[in-house]
This record gives C-alpha cells, sequence and structure tokens, in this order.
DNA sequence: TAGGCCATCTGGTCCT
DNA sequence: AGGACCAGATGGCCTA
C-alpha cells in the first residue's frame, strides 16, 4: 500500500537494498564494516517484512470466519481482532446455554449463528463498529 | 484537506 | 551473534 511497486522487485537480488531508482547496489561501494553493518540492517528489515506479511496472512485468515456482511468493506485489523473477540464470546455462550438447558439437540441458536443477516450487520455498523461489537452480538444473541 | 489505516524502516530488548 | 518480537516514526493511499 505504501508504495505501487512490492518491496521485492526494485532490490538488489544480492543483498536486498532497495535501490528506489538507484542505478545499483549501493553497498558496492561501501566500506567492508559499514557494509557489513548494512547489510545486517536490511536483512533485519527483510526479516520484518516477512514477519509482518505472516502477521497479515493471519488476519486475512481471521477475517474469513468471522462474521463479515459487508462485501464491499474489509474489516480493519482491530475491527476483525474486537470482531473475533465477540464472536468466540457468543459461541461460548451458546454453547453454555445449550449444556445448561439439556442436551436437546436443539442447536438453532447455533444455526442462528451461522445465519447472520445483513439487518444485524446494519445494526454493527450503526453501533460504531469496533467498540462496541461486543455489544452487537449481545444484541444478536439475546434470545 | 483531515483523519484513518497501512507498510516499511529502525533501534531496542529478549531469547537461543 | 543472530533471529524474533515490539513499539515509535514516517510517509503513502483512500475516503468523507
Amino acid at each position: 500500500m505504501k508504495s505501487a511497486s512490492t518491496p521485492d522487485e526494485d532490490s538488489c537480488v544480492d543483498c536486498q537494498v532497495q535501490l528506489k531508482g538507484a542505478p545499483k547496489c549501493p553497498l558496492r561501494s561501501m566500506p567492508t564494516r559499514v557494509e557489513g553493518l548494512t547489510k545486517r540492517r536490511l536483512a533485519a528489515n527483510a526479516r520484518e517484512r516477512r514477519r509482518m506479511q505472516g502477521l497479515n496472512t493471519a488476519f486475512d485468515s481471521l477475517r474469513k470466519v468471522v462474521p463479515q456482511w459487508g462485501e464491499d468493506k474489509k474489516l480493519s485489523k482491530y475491527e476483525t481482532l474486537q470482531m473475533a473477540l465477540s464472536y468466540i464470546m457468543a459461541l461460548n455462550r451458546i454453547l453454555s446455554e445449550a449444556e445448561r438447558y439439556g442436551d436437546g439437540g436443539d442447536w438453532s441458536a447455533l444455526h442462528q449463528c451461522e445465519q447472520f443477516h445483513q439487518d444485524h450487520y446494519q445494526n454493527y455498523l450503526e453501533l460504531g463498529s469496533s467498540d462496541t461489537c461486543d455489544h452487537f452480538f449481545t444484541k444478536s444473541f439475546s434470545h
């Protein structure tokens, strides 16, 4: 998102320096010690980039299992975490109540859980998203 | 144009 | 020593 080009496509293949328009890798003209430090820093940058990409992949996976009805709006990271927390708590509540009321096998609540409707999502949006999504779930699962 | 969200860089800290 | 993790800084993109 930061730039149109991905970090990898404009970087030196030898040392992972991001060239940003430079004709050749700047490490070639550095003293050995500085070059060593710079190389380590750049390697750390690359690792950090990979780590954050892994984190984002995990967020994408989480978004897929968390209720999200609006096709157009992607949940932010913060919203995703809030939604996941509330979702887990709501499911937990359903299981607790199922145990409390015996094993009659009435899974309608769970079925209902899987079938959130657009109007519920609309409620969620109207409530102001992340800070209030627990209220949203409380409201949605209150029966 | 301001504010939100994000990717990336960077230096510090902890762990192996 | 080097890798993983974290938080702060910075700057770009997008939307109201």
